[in-house]
DNA sequence: AAAGTCCTTACGGCTTTCCGTAAACCATAA
DNA sequence: TTATGGTTTACGGAAAGCCGTAAGGACTTT
């Protein structure tokens, strides 16, 4: 089992009830911060003492407020904790519960569990951490199909700019100079053209508005 | 002070926040759900029983399960209990920020207390029972200026149906026969590209897309 | 009844987007 | 070097959307 444990959430309910099923598990060392960027100090400190932790619980958003943050949701966390901290384990704690979401997470930041809020959350968030802490991957019932779906979702940095800047309410022209300006490639309008077919019959969009209407929804804009 | 609360939250550990919070103010008679559809039954009873809750501390959002409810939203049952009983206070305690949001429920539904879960939400929501139990309208610090905007916020069902029509990805011909279909006025294109212009204006939309992707943002859609 | 206002509808010209075809470019392998 | 396959770019016609103007209808005011 875990030897330490850290706990990030912002909600203060949520993470009394999160430190109460920890215990119940046996963990004995576990800390808690409501924001991502304490979980990162906490996190590096705990390395240089020679003292790591061994499992992160985290949530995805956190709210602004007048601190500024430079990882301001737990994807920016997971994202540098990823790259610098291979060997810790993550587990997802999180009211999302879009496969698409699921999925990117999975794929792309390779965590270990993932965990929907909900009236079961806390029974399910028992289950993965020893799922978790014997190397399995754990994911809540509810988007426990999320790889098994043949959506593959291969798309990349670019379709997601791309569809930010439309979101923006630029036109493709402006897309298409602002693209060339900033020298990101392809910057053609027509490689803007060709890009969003692609994109709207990989999400069954009838029209360019849909499009957009549709990744919002699954928040990958 | 209130004799009798009713707690809808379907986050276990959210609901053990507010009861531990409700508790320290003195309150005696709590009782909690996890269900819109639970808490409307709950009122019920208490009002036939002679001995009515006198105020409902309720989430906007309620994760969907195999139980099929009638009143699938916070939102869903605030409408139907202030058209049947109006006497009964009610505190909003949600994750949900936006002003537009807030703005409607306090105009649309007469909600007594606005508070944002976060980490000062436990505090927050001792104050606002302190002030509706004196009659007093609470919000949270952060959604405080809701009602002083001056932003009018003067769009009706119609623009919204237009807007969720559009965002399911309806051309504006579409929309037009549709509407003639289904006996909504105005139907021409002419009329929805009007109304889309209005729109535009009043949410300084560069174009459709962007005008789907804010009404989408602040959750009018 | 006439005038005025507001809302709905119609229409035409213009821009943007859509979509298919084809050429240009580029890396890799034969 | 010459093929080859993939990506990027260019172009042109059709469709959809944008925007100003104006006509028609319903309703109120005088």
């Amino acid at each position: 089992m875990f030897k330490k444990v850290l706990v990030a959430d912002d909600l203060g309910s949520i993470n009394l009830g999160v430190l109460t099923i920890a215990k119940s598990l046996g963990l004995q060392n576990i800390e808690r911060v409501e924001y991502c960027d304490d979980a990162y100090l906490k996190i590096k400190k705990g390395v240089l003492d020679g003292d790591p932790f061994d499992l992160l619980i985290t949530d995805l958003s956190f709210k602004q407020d007048h601190r500024t943050q430079k990882y301001p949701t737990g994807e920016d966390l997971i994202k540098i904790l990823r790259t610098e901290n291979p060997g810790l384990k993550i587990i997802v704690y999180s009211i999302e519960d879009r496969l698409q979401k699921v999925r990117w997470l999975i794929n792309t930041y390779k965590i270990d569990g993932y965990v929907c809020k909900g009236r079961k959350g806390l029974e399910e968030l028992s289950k993965a951490v020893n799922a978790v802490s014997k190397e399995k991957l754990f994911l809540s019932e509810q988007v426990s199909h999320a790889l098994h779906e043949k959506t593959a979702l291969d798309i990349d940095d670019f379709d997601i700019l791309l569809l930010k800047n439309l979101a923006e309410g630029k036109s493709q022209e402006e897309i298409s100079y602002d693209f060339k300006d900033k020298k990101v490639s392809p910057s053609s309008l027509s490689s803007i053209e060709k890009r969003l077919n692609k994109l709207k019959i990989q999400f069954q969009a009838n029209n360019t508005i849909h499009l957009v209407a549709i990744t919002k929804d699954i928040g990958i804009i």
